[in-house]
DNA sequence: AGCACGCCGACT
DNA sequence: GTCGGCGTGCTC
């Protein structure tokens, strides 16, 4: 019997699978999907691979090698989960080995490690060193801690001459957590009389003897029985030692946990335009019918409450959901919702999870314990069976598309299970993506609409307020009057505040007002940010960060300005300003510690703050019945992006963040701050006239030839020596050149929008298309060219359908 | 990554 | 004539 195995080996990654041997030992046991340990290369060091098909020939059986190990008896990828990673690594132009690895957990990405092991121990005398390493021990750890480097030449002749030996191992991270359970052995009868023969002074002893008269004959967590009966361990010891109980260790689950407890919740009556669009979908369900519905409902519509009773549809139908949130920011609010409906039914899966978690979540769904995931976007490879309904709520969001290798987005993974379950598909969003809206227009996607608030509540109003003329009447560049004084109003009626600005950090950047330096990042081509808790100025790009200068380090000046606010800054204002105004201030800086999220957002739901002060990740799904006013600091900074996708970027955010406003019975208002008030996104944002927008963006789109009217593909390459990286970038597109079809466009190659990250030099090329084949055979084999170009350290990041033109 | 092969210069 | 420098190429 061979296997095929997609080896991982970093940087030498490969989509060809290599053929091993299965020993007979392992004949029965290996099945498609498992993880094993093969030997890999010369040296044959050990590496973990995937199996992804057995057959009993093979046309090369003299010089194959065996399987070294199985990892687990259960297969972690099923057949669809195989299939689905050979699609998404082939569509994005990535390596089946990355694909695999980002759908399981983080754990089960092997740890290598190696070890030195002793083979003639007597051949060390005069050596005393390497003596002192073993110390009598046959195998240590060969790694930087642990074996002085200058020790390494030494060690080498020894292998040589086979005095010692390397040897490579896999380590496997995914540890179940055990803890500690006991259950009774002996009769009722027995523990009565037992107890009675009790001193009375062993008063633990005899609580423990009642509690085993009536406990249940199962396995139960010591620790839970310790609590509630306060016993000890040691009591329980002495009950092993006499025979009363027996004690094993039980495998258990580590579930994430939310701030505070979820309370159930009931169905909610739905309103006729919700019922009109949930009938649709439910219908679909029954039928089986591969479907995608894009439901686009003004914000506070009620999507979420048809997702809920959608997926109650699908689970009465004997089928599993999926569902999709953005990343973190509202993930807390609706992993709450869902459970709150349907309880332990619910696996969670996003970055928040510490890997313990994750992996126990994800073993509860390939067992098929749970019947509803949500999660962020690399829960669309939750290994749940039998999908009758896959729902992406805010499907716009940027979020869906992974920025690093595999580049897949999950809307496309999430078509493609789709299509393979005959499932349902819903995409969500009061502001849907143009290129799902003009699928929509086309009849590929079966349009739903919601054009009211479900509790019947009006839109907010929406005041453009004109920042050049405010602060031509003098006043600041970050408060309008307009906007202080609705703050103030809002104050005295008890109601509170959501305040956007997009820019993290106090200033913006230092100028010096003498010679016009400005700090900018060792490593990157951008300039610092002023974050003033820290007193440091810091990069946004890399994280570099330096003291605040007192003086120009260009002319020795003192007269530094600093320009630009960021939300720290405006936090300072406000409190200045608006002295009585509670505010809690939301950004990545005061979320990056686990559960803050919620944390926040669990105090300003509780009224205990009257302002949330943030950058755009309050923007979406917040849903606070109390918040009656929103203003946007500055609601063009998104405008001014060099992207394609910038207006759309900008009228989504805006319409998100206005949606923030008057979702009570209490009538909202929003106020956006601008220096472009005449800008349409803008304008239609505050009509909140998604379909004007997409009317005109559209026109614009096709003016230019971008998505949706062509395919787009960018390429990026980098290195550290500026010529070296457009050297690559010239050479590629000459010979793509050659390749493309006539209709296909290619702009540049030209350098990055920031031309140096990270101390590399970015160059890239944006291929736009509507049919070309040869193009993506072309680029299939370009990854395999990359892996040349990367020894000569040379990068080179193909981004199909990018979202970032960076 | 890591190991072998191979082709060239410095040395016993 | 041999040892070892690291450039190149392959790994079932």
């Amino acid at each position: 019997m061979y296997a095929q195995v997609i080896v991982d080996v970093p940087t030498m990654q490969t989509n060809q699978p290599y053929t091993y041997h299965i020993p007979s030992l392992f004949s029965e046991a290996l099945i498609r999907g498992m993880r094993v340990v093969v030997p890999f290369g010369k040296g044959n060091r050990l590496v973990q691979g995937f199996v992804t098909d057995i057959s009993d020939t093979t046309d090369q059986p003299d010089k194959l090698k065996d399987i070294s190990q199985i990892v687990e008896l259960e297969p972690v990828l099923n057949d669809e989960l195989l299939q689905l990673a050979t699609w998404v690594a082939d569509y994005n132009f990535a390596f089946r080995i990355s694909v695999f690895q980002t759908m399981l957990p983080n754990v089960m990405r092997a740890r290598y490690s190696k070890v030195l092991r002793l083979i003639e121990p007597n051949e060390l005398n005069h050596l005393p060193q390497i003596q002192a390493l073993f110390a009598d021990r046959d195998e240590v750890p060969f790694d930087v801690d642990n074996v002085d480097m200058t020790l390494v030449p030494t060690l080498l002749k020894l292998q040589k001459k086979r005095i010692i030996e390397i040897g490579y191992v896999v380590n496997n991270r995914a540890k179940v957590k055990k803890i500690n359970a006991f259950k009774p052995i002996k009769s009722v009868d027995f523990y009565q009389e037992q107890r009675q023969q009790l001193r009375p002074s062993a008063v633990k002893q005899a609580r423990l003897l009642s509690y085993l008269m009536q406990s249940p004959q199962t396995f139960v967590p010591v620790k839970e029985v310790i609590k509630s009966y306060q016993l000890d361990y040691a009591v329980l010891k002495q009950a092993e030692g006499k025979g009363w109980i027996v004690q094993k260790p039980l495998e258990s689950y580590r579930i994430p946990k939310l701030s505070t407890p979820v309370k159930n919740s009931q169905p909610l009556t739905l309103n006729a335009e919700q019922q009109e669009a949930y009938i649709a979908i439910a219908n679909n369900i029954s039928e089986n019918d591969t479907k995608t519905f894009l439901l686009e409902g003004v914000t506070g519509s009620g999507k979420t409450e048809i997702y809920l009773q959608a997926i109650a549809k699908a689970l009465s139908e004997g089928q599993t959901a999926l569902m999709l949130v953005p990343e973190i920011t509202l993930t807390p609010q609706m992993v709450r919702r869902v459970k709150s409906r349907f309880g332990d039914d619910v696996a969670v899966m996003h970055s928040g999870l510490s890997d313990g978690e994750r992996y126990d979540e994800w073993r509860r769904i390939q067992r098929s314990e749970v019947h509803v995931v949500v999660g962020a976007r690399s829960a669309v490879f939750a290994p749940l069976k039998n999908i009758g309904l896959i729902i992406i709520d805010e499907e716009h969001e940027s979020s869906y598309k992974q920025d690093e290798n595999p580049r897949y987005h999950a809307r496309d993974v999430a078509q493609w299970r789709a299509n393979f379950h005959h499932a349902t598909l819903v995409l969500g969003s009061a502001t849907p993506s143009l290129e799902s809206r003009a699928r929509a227009q086309k009849n590929v996607y079966h349009l739903l609409t919601l054009e009211h608030r479900a509790t019947n509540g009006m839109l907010p109003e929406t005041q453009v307020v004109d920042m050049r003329e405010a602060i031509k009447h003098g006043g600041d560049d970050i408060f309008s009057p307009q906007l202080i004084e609705a703050i103030q109003n809002r104050l005295t009626k008890q109601e509170q505040i959501v305040l956007m600005l997009n820019r993290r950090g106090y200033a913006n950047f230092l100028v010096c007002r003498e010679c016009g330096f400005t700090p900018r990042c060792i490593n990157c081509d951008v300039a610092l940010t002023v974050h003033k808790d820290i007193s440091r100025l810091v990069c946004h790009y890399c994280g570099y960060s330096e003291t605040i200068p007192t003086k120009c380090k260009n002319c020795g000046s003192t007269r530094i300005r600093q320009f630009g606010s960021g939300t720290q800054k405006v936090a300072e204002q406000l409190s200045e300003q608006i002295p009585q105004a509670r505010v809690i201030r939301m950004d990545v800086d005061t979320t990056r510690r686990k559960g803050s999220t919620d944390q926040l957002l669990t105090a300003f739901g509780n009224h205990e703050a009257d302002i949330l002060l943030g950058t755009q990740m309050i923007a979406k799904g917040l849903d606070f019945a109390n918040v009656t006013l929103v203003g946007v600091l500055n609601a063009d900074t998104t405008l001014s992006l060099p992207d394609f996708r910038a207006s759309e970027r900008t009228f989504q955010l805006l319409t998100q963040v206005s949606g923030r406003a008057g979702r009570g019975d209490k009538p909202g208002k929003v106020i956006m701050q601008t220096f472009n008030p005449d800008h349409y996104a803008i304008q239609l944002a505050r009509q909140q006239d998604y379909e004007a927008f997409y009317h005109q963006e559209m026109a614009l789109r096709h003016a230019w030839k971008y998505t949706p009217y062509y395919f787009t593909i960018q390429i990026k390459f980098a290195h550290e020596k500026i010529d070296e990286s457009a050297k690559a970038a010239y050479e590629i597109a000459n010979w793509l050149k050659n390749i493309i079809d006539n209709e296909t466009i290619m702009l540049g190659p030209a350098t990055g929008t920031i031309p140096r990250i990270k101390n590399k030099y970015y160059y890239r090329l944006v291929i736009k298309y509507r049919h070309d084949e040869k193009l993506i055979q072309a680029l299939g084999s370009l990854i395999k060219k990359g892996q040349q170009l990367q020894k000569q350290g040379i990068t080179i990041i193909i981004d199909r359908e990018p979202i970032n033109f960076m």
